[in-house]
DNA sequence: GTCTATAACGGGATAGAC
DNA sequence: GTCTATCCCGTTATAGAC
């Protein structure tokens, strides 16, 4: 069931990102999403059972949820943790530039999928708070506002979704996801007065 | 035609803005906004002359534009003008929440509204960059990649937008206005590398 | 200026044939 | 498993009455 799990059933899901990335739920029909993946209709009942389905299935098949387990001892240092939460979200975040930007979407506003949004993702911002909190207890990082500084850090973490839009105000080119993850985490770091020599840039 | 434009006129514009911030634009049908205004249906056709171009009526109507003529001295200070610039911006974006909201879904997406937002929008980010770039030059901010020092700026300016969404993880109650402008400010100056004395937290 | 009524279309979903 | 045909609903927009 998990091996040859009907290729057509992929190729909606797959196709269903992709128009759901650029032009949101409500902006894509169903029709839309089998014509791209060259499946007939009926399939998305047959298969999914409705369009809200096909969206959470999007979430069980393509979202990284059990990566976190797997550093749970890099995960109890603050500075290094936090560097590694950062890294792994930016990178996510470049390597599936659909579903983040579907993530973001539901991000700004009021719908029926903000729940399942935040089911999936809340648990590693948690994780980002209990480290912001750890590293202000040990003195490593320094803010008044542990609600401010987390949002800060969330803001930081997702700014390079920013970079379709504003593509026209940059002189780069796209930039690598080596570079945005460096930038960000020097970024955080720095803001939060962490001791990180030989960091700084020239 | 400025002045007496129809009360009704702008009870649908702030409908739709409404309605908009939160369903988006393809979430939010014109008989939605209409009951929503206590308007008829044909107002729309009548006023505007379409959905669509009630979404750009939203923009000319609401979104401060001449706003930052009036600091061009304080705009020529790099320190000063960008201080000025995430405050302005967090100030509008927490006054009007919902015209905020409506730009921030759209800047995620590929729209024929994304042009609109652009448009709107694109002045002020860069006048953020030559502030950036001429701190640079003068010393006074300190990061190698000025395309990822503007994207982690427009990211803490921008990130106070989440916390709707996230307020479960958040333990303080709806944050001041002045005190997400503060914690904006400190965060990116701190990060840029700006001599801000007596400005960090305890 | 404001309304009703209707046109013209596209949406999601599915029954039933194959 | 996959398709066609259809249902039924909601959508935008507007013509024409008031």
């Amino acid at each position: 069931m998990a091996q040859a799990e009907s290729e057509m059933k992929m190729r909606i899901l797959f196709a269903a990102k992709k128009l759901f990335a650029r032009q949101g739920f409500d902006g894509t029909s169903v029709r839309q999403i089998c014509e791209e993946a060259g499946a007939n209709v009926a399939l998305i009942s047959y298969y999914f059972g409705g369009k809200e389905k096909v969206y959470r299935a999007l979430f069980e098949c393509f979202f990284p949820g059990q990566r976190m387990s797997q550093y749970e001892d890099l995960l109890k240092s603050p500075v290094e943790g936090l560097k590694l939460l950062i890294s792994e979200i930016i990178s996510f975040s470049m390597n599936d530039k659909e579903l983040s930007s579907i993530i973001q979407q539901e991000m700004v506003m009021v719908s029926p999928r903000t729940e399942l949004i935040v089911s999936f993702t809340g648990p590693v911002w948690k994780k980002a708070r209990e480290l912001l909190e750890q590293g202000r207890e040990q003195s490593l990082f320094h803010f008044d506002s542990l609600d401010q500084a987390l949002m800060m850090v969330v803001g930081v973490t997702l700014a390079h979704k920013k970079q379709n839009c504003y593509s026209g105000l940059l002189t780069d080119g796209p930039p690598k996801r080596e570079e945005t993850v460096e930038s960000a985490v020097r970024f955080v770091l720095l803001a939060l007065g962490a001791d990180t020599a030989g960091t700084a840039p020239s």
